[in-house]
DNA sequence: ACAGATGATTGGAA
DNA sequence: TTCCAATCATCTGT
């Protein structure tokens, strides 16, 4: 079978499908074929089920016209053009275009049309403000770079390294932002050429095709529906390194620096001179952290972690809590001769400020609260220049008053409570 | 390079 | 909220 028969035949059965639609339509869409009728100078269709020449007639004229576009594939290019232009010209053209569009329009499209009303996506108005937040997007500042500042000054890094550190920071920022504008900008021209591209192309082929302009419209929605997921993506990434950047150079894990001697030895002696209850008030904390220069929640870290590890092997520490030990009970001694000295009643000197502000125990001695601790360890000093009780095996000190503390009774503790004696007393346990 | 020390974080309990 | 305990990540000394 040749090509022309089969499309002659196909013309043939298009025409009384076109026909039978254009029917179909006008029993839908009376209205606005009605007025295509007019506009185009076709009569009015037949009612479905009428059969009279009329319909006939325009059967024939529909499919000349299908004829002609399905024949212009076997003629030369001007030919072809001549005929397009001959066909868009014609008369009922408009209409039969009218009636193809809402076709489509009536089953395709208005499926599609269910899903397109969507509201501004969430997870892309974060990314959006994150980027905003970390000065990525928007106007060029100094947000993240400030949230790097403020970091690394609580994180009590010295000013030389967090402004080393800072502008490192914010060069890697820049760089991410001048990325992430350039790949934008190339999304955004990459659309809106394609964009053009395929507004152009439907409507070159609205000439040929059913497409109408509400159409274009969607299909250029569509468009950018897509290129938006894809700066999506983009916006994803860019948040994902901004993060891989912060956490490089903001986690305060990574930029540990050891607190300076002064510091370890102010905490270290306030630790051990209040060995039986290492738990500086709100107020001390400040204080030793003045003391040290660094933040309150160091100080807490400090004592939590100094607590538990010491806990863990009062071995290990016993060098290091005889060492405070004979200092603090040193200062303690000028101390205690200045004051008699001076009839003064304290010193602002090793950790007097915080002494008094937790309990001492309640043991019946006459010292004033101010030099409890003083004493304490002088105490202990005494017992470490007399021969101070130690655990047969092991050789530990036992620092005295943990009798009357709990705060070292755990399971791992090599020592066991005592009944209450009198301060300075020291017991030892030998179990462990 | 390695082990131990140390400051910070995290998750759970009180 | 604070503390404990475990853990991480880095520093430091060898």
């Amino acid at each position: 079978m040749s090509f022309s028969i089969c499309v002659a035949q196909c013309t043939d059965s298009l025409a009384s499908t076109m026909d039978d639609q254009a029917r179909i339509m006008q029993s839908i869409g009376g209205v606005s074929l009605a007025g295509h009728s007019v506009q185009g100078g076709m009569p009015l269709p037949p009612p479905h089920g009428h059969d009279g020449t009329d319909g006939d007639g325009r059967k024939q004229d529909i499919g000349d016209i299908l004829h002609q576009i399905m024949t212009i594939t076997d003629q030369s290019l001007d030919e072809a053009q001549a005929k397009k232009h001959g066909l868009n010209c014609h008369r009922m053209k408009p209409a039969l275009f009218s009636v193809l569009c809402e076709i489509k329009e009536k089953t395709v499209l208005s499926i599609r049309g269910v899903q397109e009303e969507d509201p501004p996506d969430p997870q892309i108005m974060r990314l959006d403000n994150m980027l905003l937040a970390e000065g990525v997007s928007g106007p060029e500042k100094g947000g993240g770079s400030a949230a790097a500042a403020a970091a690394a000054a609580a994180a009590g890094g010295s000013p030389t390294d967090s402004s080393i550190e800072h502008s490192d920071y914010r060069a890697k920022l820049t760089q991410i932002r001048q990325i992430y504008h350039s790949e934008l900008e190339k999304y955004e021209q990459a659309c809106s050429e394609f964009t053009n591209h395929v507004m152009n192309l439907l409507r070159e082929q609205s000439r040929t095709r059913p497409i109408s302009p509400k159409e274009i419209e969607r299909m250029v929605a569509i468009i950018h529906r897509k290129f938006s997921s894809i700066q999506m993506q983009l916006k994803q990434s860019t948040c994902e390194a901004v993060m891989i950047l912060r956490s490089r150079f903001l986690d305060a894990r990574r930029k540990r620096r050891n607190f300076n001697k002064q510091a370890t030895e102010v905490l270290n002696e306030y630790f051990y001179s209040h060995l039986s209850n290492p738990y500086p008030s709100e107020e001390a904390k400040e204080e030793l952290a003045k003391k040290c220069g660094i933040t309150v929640s160091q100080v807490s870290n400090w004592f939590g972690n100094k607590r538990i590890r010491y806990k863990k092997n009062i071995g290990k520490f016993q060098e290091e809590a005889n060492l405070y030990a004979v200092k603090t009970a040193v200062d303690a001694a000028n101390v205690s001769a200045q004051a008699s000295q001076a009839n003064s009643p304290a010193t602002p000197n090793s950790g007097d400020t915080y002494l008094g502000l937790r309990s001492l125990n309640g043991e019946g001695l006459n010292f004033a609260p101010s030099l409890q601790p003083q004493v304490d360890t002088l105490h202990r000093a005494t017992h470490l220049t007399d021969g101070y009780e130690e655990l047969s095996s092991s050789g530990l000190f036992i620092p005295h008053r943990l009798d009357t503390n709990s705060w070292q009774d755990t399971t791992n503790t090599p020592l066991v409570t005592s009944p209450p004696g009198p301060p300075g007393s020291v017991h030892s346990d030998t179990s462990n």
